[in-house]
DNA sequence: GCTATATATTTTGCATGCAAAGTAAATTAG
DNA sequence: CTAATTTACTTTGCATGCAAAATATATAGC
């Protein structure tokens, strides 16, 4: 083959496709008894640190698309873990709010990200600090102060 | 906040998922001159490597699903960039090869690796290395012998 | 040879992911 | 105060991603 940068096996891009993937099955999984996909799961992560928050900036913190996020919304309201709430001076903002339900899967969700983690015996806590640090690197995030 | 093991900046991964998107924006941009989708870049990748192989053959190999695979491939093939032959002794099987356009798109896209890690300027070679490394220990592939 | 099972691919249904168009409300310019 | 622009959100169209059902062909057991 005459062109070695676009073996497969050599892509940056093709490692981080499979292990979001892997993690993506992995969730999927242990996310089924507490009736979430696994974005779902990441908005109600992002939900559970501080909701009443709008649409946008569920979508800053969540880096999910405004228009994929409208959707949810309405399937997890169905759900009933949260529900919605207009701006009273303006009503254009929408506020997203947790339900009790949506509160208490936090005891559920606690240990999900350990048994992900228990499942890539591979890769130590000092594996796991150095990916860390790098996908930050990588993402554009600033690095933490030691 | 009870749960600071469910704290989304904590969560490897939304790192990961945030760099998976990250670099599908990248790549998104700089292919659209060669007519392709980021998964199909990915299809046509592989079958640079090694084409007349299987469907399920070319799904192990880029580790997408075989269902989204067969669409792929027709809207591969309406683009001429490959074709599918049956197998003359199994005829449940079917080849997909690479035309003439197909193969000459290496051409274009010889650059884009490098391109996309100029996109990461935090990103040194060191770390790229490392961060491969992990990635592999976390996509469970053996590591190989230095 | 005939039936049951296994294999390869296609199709279908649901849930993203994303860009772009559409809608409604707020803000700004003049 | 009114028109143009901006902002927040919703809707739409296309392309995955994935599991499950459907289809066609091979192979194995008898």
């Amino acid at each position: 083959m005459k062109y070695p940068n676009l073996f497969l096996e050599n892509q940056l891009c093709h490692r981080i496709y499979m292990a979001n993937h892997r993690l993506n099955r992995l969730y999927s999984v242990l996310l089924e008894p507490l009736n979430l996909t696994y974005p779902q799961y990441v908005v109600m992560m992002a939900l559970w640190e501080e909701d009443r928050i709008t649409l946008s900036a569920l979508s800053e913190r969540t880096q999910i698309d405004v228009g994929t996020l409208s959707l949810m919304m309405k399937k997890l309201v169905g759900k009933e873990f949260l529900y919605t709430e207009a701006d009273a001076s303006d009503k254009r903002k929408r506020y997203i709010i947790l339900t009790e339900t949506g509160r208490r899967l936090t005891e559920k969700a606690n240990d999900l990200p350990q048994q992900v983690l228990c499942a890539c015996p591979n890769v130590s806590e000092e594996d796991l600090k150095e990916l860390s640090n790098l996908l930050d690197k990588l993402n554009g995030r600033p690095t933490p102060i030691d």
